[in-house]
RNA sequence: GCCCCCGUAGCUCAAUGGACAGAGCACCAGCCUUCUAAGCUGUUGGUUGUGCGUUCGAAUCGCACCGGGGGUACCA
C-alpha cells in the first residue's frame, strides 16, 4: 500500500514530464523524484497523507528554485496543535532537516509555510540556454500528437469590404491555428465565405443598373465597398429600388443564366480583394467553404429533421422551427431555433447543419472549432444541439471560440452601411507611413526598401497586436490614437527588442559556438531573463488550452521588458572572458525565443529597424 | 422575464486558488563620448462594483444584488 502510494505521488511530479519542452525539469528530474520521495517518506512516518504537496515555482527572488506550500499537508494533519499556518511553517522546518541539500541546490529555507529549494544558479542558466539554441526554432514546440483541429475563422461575405472590424476574427483564428500547432496538434485552416445572400443580390442589382460592364480597380477591396455601400443606400433611400432588388431575387431563383455567371465573375473579383489581405496579413487557408455550396444540401437536412420529427413544419404560414427546450424539457435554454423560412428559402442556420456534416465526413476531427462573434452564441449552441439529437457522435467536438467585438469610441459599432467602417487598407497605409517616419528618423542611412519594408512590419505589428493581447472575451475599441502609438506595451516594442538582439549577434561576428557556463556573479536582469526563457514551452501549452493568444502576447512582452532591462544593465561585447561568452549565448537564447513568440502571434520580426 | 459576457490605479489592461494585486498610457524628475533612447531608472497612484459564503488561504470558486454590454422564432 505504501509503496503504491509512493508511486502515485512520484507520477504527479514527474508524469508531465517532456524532454524537448522543459529544460528545468529535464534537468530536476531526478532529483524531484528523489525529494518528492524523501517527502513520501516523511509523511508516512508521521502519520500523514501523501500526495499533499506539490511544487510551483518560487516568486522573483534573483534566485531560482521551487517552492512547496505546506498548507494543504498541514491542514489534513489531526495531529495539529495551532492554526494552520503555524504548523505549515513547523512543517517546512521539519521537512528542511529530512531533505537536506540533494545535489544541484545551493540552498534551502523554510519561509512563511512554504518550503524553499534553490538550484545552483550556473548550473540552472547554463541548462536552460544550452537547450534553447541546440533546439533553435523548435523550443517551444510540443511533441506531435495525433490529434487534428480544425479552425473555421475569417468568414468573410463577398460584396463587401473586409475591415477593421473583421480584423480580430482573422488575427485571432490565424494565432490560434499557430499555437495549436506548436502544441502539437494538426491543424486544418477553415474559411466559410458568405458567397449568397440578399447583400450579393443587392451589389448585383446595383451594378447592372448604373455600373455595368465596369470592371474592378485595382483596389478591388475598396472598389467593392464602395459599390457596396452605394447600393445599400439606394436600397434604404432610392425610391423604387427595393422592388427592383425583389425581382432581380426572383430572376436568380429561378436560376437566370446571366446572373449566376456574373455572380461567378463578382465573387471571384471579390476573393482577389481578400487574397490580397490574406496575403498582407500573412494568412493562408487549408480549405474553402462556399455558402452557396451548402445551400441545397441545407434544405435536404430540414426534411430529414422534419421526417424524423425533429423539426416542426409550420409552412406557409410559419417557418421550420426545432423546438428544443420542448424535446428536451429545458426551459428557456435552447429556445426555439429556427431553421428554414415560412417561403422556404434558407437561412444561416440552414447551411450551418450540412457544413458541420461535411467538416467530419471529410476529415477525422477530434475538434471542431469556430470562431465566431460572442453574439452567435446561442447559435451555436442550437446548432451543436440540434446535431446532436440527429445522432452525430462528434457533436460534442464542436466548440466554439467566441469573441468579443472591435467597435469604435463611444460604443459605436462598425457598419459597412453607415460608413463607420474604417478599412484595413487605410489603416495599414496610414499605420505604414507612421512607422517609415520613424524609421527614417531613427536610421536615415538604412536601404529605403529595407526602410519600408521594416515600416510594414512595424505597422502590422502594431494593428494586430491589440487585437491579441486582450482577453477574446473583452471588447476592444480601435481608436486611431493606440493603435498608431507605437511606444510601450505594443509590438514594435518587442521588435524593438528582438533587433537589439541581432545587432548584438550581428556585431559580434559569427554565431555563437560555444555555450556559456555562466561561471559568475550573475544580474538580476540575467537571471529574470533566464527564468522568462524558460517558461516559453509552459505558456505555449497554457495558451493552447484555452486558445487564448492573449497569454502568449503577455509574456512576449514581458520577454521583451525583460531583455531591454538586461541589454541596460549588462554589457555583452565589452565584456570579457566567459562573461562575454555566456551573455552572447543568452542573446542569441533570448533572440530564439522572441522570434517564436512572434511566429505564433503571427507578427513579423523586422532584423533592423 | 430568462441566458451569456464584462466590472481591478485617472484611462487601457495583466495576474495555473498561494507569499507584497502588476504593466502600459497620462503626469512629474533623471539617463545617449558605452552593443540602435521605438529604450532605461525613479515618483505618484488600489476598500479588485457591493454583500454573504466555501477554503488554512479568494481578484480568482458559489449564491444574491448593483452597474454596463450582448442575446432571446423567420439577420448573420
Amino acid at each position: 500500500m505504501a509503496q503504491r502510494r509512493l508511486r502515485k505521488a512520484e507520477n504527479k511530479l514527474v508524469g508531465c514530464y517532456n524532454p524537448v519542452d522543459k529544460p528545468e525539469e529535464t534537468m530536476f528530474e531526478d532529483v524531484k523524484g528523489q525529494i518528492a520521495q524523501r517527502i513520501d517518506e516523511f509523511c508516512l512516518q508521521n502519520d500523514l497523507p501523501t500526495g499533499k504537496v506539490e511544487f510551483r515555482s518560487i516568486p522573483f527572488s534573483g534566485e531560482w528554485g521551487m517552492a512547496a506550500p505546506l498548507f494543504p499537508l498541514a491542514a489534513a494533519d489531526t495531529n495539529k496543535t495551532g492554526p494552520v499556518p503555524q504548523h505549515a511553517q513547523f512543517l517546512a522546518e521539519k521537512l528542511k532537516e529530512v531533505i537536506g541539500l540533494p545535489a544541484g541546490f545551493t540552498r534551502a529555507e523554510a519561509v512563511k509555510g512554504y518550503l524553499n529549494l534553490y538550484f545552483d544558479t550556473a548550473l540552472y542558466a547554463a541548462s536552460v540556454v544550452e537547450q534553447i539554441n541546440s533546439q533553435g526554432p523548435r523550443f517551444g514546440t510540443a511533441q506531435p500528437t495525433d490529434e487534428t483541429v480544425m479552425v473555421e475563422y475569417s468568414n468573410p461575405n463577398t460584396h463587401k469590404p473586409l475591415h477593421v472590424g473583421h480584423l480580430r476574427n482573422v488575427i485571432l483564428g490565424g494565432s490560434v491555428c499557430n499555437i495549436l500547432e506548436a502544441s502539437g496538434k494538426t491543424v486544418i485552416r477553415a474559411n466559410y465565405i458568405g458567397d449568397i445572400g440578399l447583400h450579393v443580390i443587392k451589389w448585383m442589382c446595383n451594378y447592372e443598373m448604373y455600373h455595368a460592364g465596369e470592371q474592378p480597380a485595382a483596389d478591388e477591396m475598396r472598389w467593392m465597398a464602395d459599390l457596396y455601400s452605394e447600393a445599400d443606400r439606394r436600397f434604404h433611400e432610392q425610391e423604387g429600388f427595393e422592388d427592383e432588388v425583389r425581382a432581380y431575387f426572383a430572376r436568380w431563383d429561378a436560376g437566370d443564366e446571366h446572373i449566376h455567371d456574373l455572380w461567378l465573375q463578382t465573387r471571384q473579383w471579390s476573393m482577389d480583394g481578400f487574397a490580397q489581405v490574406y496575403e498582407l496579413l500573412g494568412e493562408h487557408f487549408d480549405r474553402i467553404y462556399f455558402e452557396s455550396d451548402v445551400e441545397d444540401s441545407g434544405k435536404e437536412i430540414v426534411d430529414r429533421l422534419i421526417e424524423s420529427g425533429i423539426a416542426t413544419d409550420g409552412r406557409p404560414e410559419n417557418p421550420v422551427i426545432v423546438d428544443i427546450d420542448a424535446i428536451l424539457g429545458t426551459k428557456e435554454e435552447y429556445r426555439v431555433a429556427v431553421i428554414l423560412r415560412s417561403d422556404g428559402t434558407s437561412l444561416y442556420a440552414t447551411k450551418e447543419l450540412p457544413l458541420a456534416i461535411m467538416k467530419f465526413e471529410e476529415y477525422e476531427l477530434d475538434q471542431s472549432i469556430y470562431v465566431i462573434d460572442v453574439r452567435q452564441s446561442l447559435h451555436m449552441k442550437q446548432m451543436r444541439k440540434i446535431l446532436e439529437l440527429m445522432g452525430y457522435p462528434w457533436a460534442t467536438k464542436i466548440h466554439h471560440l467566441a469573441y468579443e467585438i472591435v467597435n469604435l469610441p463611444g460604443n459605436v459599432i462598425m457598419s459597412s452601411r453607415d460608413g463607420t467602417v474604417v478599412l484595413l487598407d487605410d489603416l495599414v497605409r496610414e499605420a505604414t507611413q507612421r512607422a517609415l517616419d520613424v524609421v527614417h528618423e531613427k536610421n536615415p542611412e538604412l536601404d529605403p526598401a529595407i526602410m519600408l519594408d521594416v515600416a510594414q512590419k512595424v505597422a502590422l505589428g502594431a494593428i494586430k497586436y491589440p487585437m491579441i493581447s486582450r482577453e477574446n472575451t473583452k471588447i476592444v475599441t480601435f481608436d486611431w490614437e493606440s493603435a498608431l502609438d507605437f511606444n510601450g506595451q505594443s509590438a514594435p516594442y518587442i521588435q524593438y527588442a528582438n533587433v537589439r538582439a541581432n545587432s548584438i549577434l550581428r556585431r559580434a561576428g559569427s554565431q555563437p559556438q560555444e555555450q556559456g557556463a555562466f561561471n559568475y556573479t550573475l544580474e538580476p536582469s540575467e537571471v529574470n531573463l533566464i527564468e522568462l526563457l524558460s517558461k516559453l514551452p509552459d505558456e505555449v501549452s497554457k495558451s493552447a488550452k484555452d486558445f487564448k493568444p492573449s497569454t502568449l502576447a503577455a509574456y512576449a512582452y514581458e520577454l521583451a521588458k525583460a531583455f531591454n532591462d538586461f541589454y541596460n544593465q549588462c554589457q555583452v561585447l565589452k565584456a570579457e572572458g566567459e562573461v562575454r561568452t555566456s551573455r552572447l549565448a543568452l542573446v542569441h537564447a533570448a533572440k530564439v525565443c522572441l522570434e517564436k513568440t512572434f511566429n505564433l502571434l503571427g507578427i513579423q520580426a523586422p532584423q533592423v529597424m
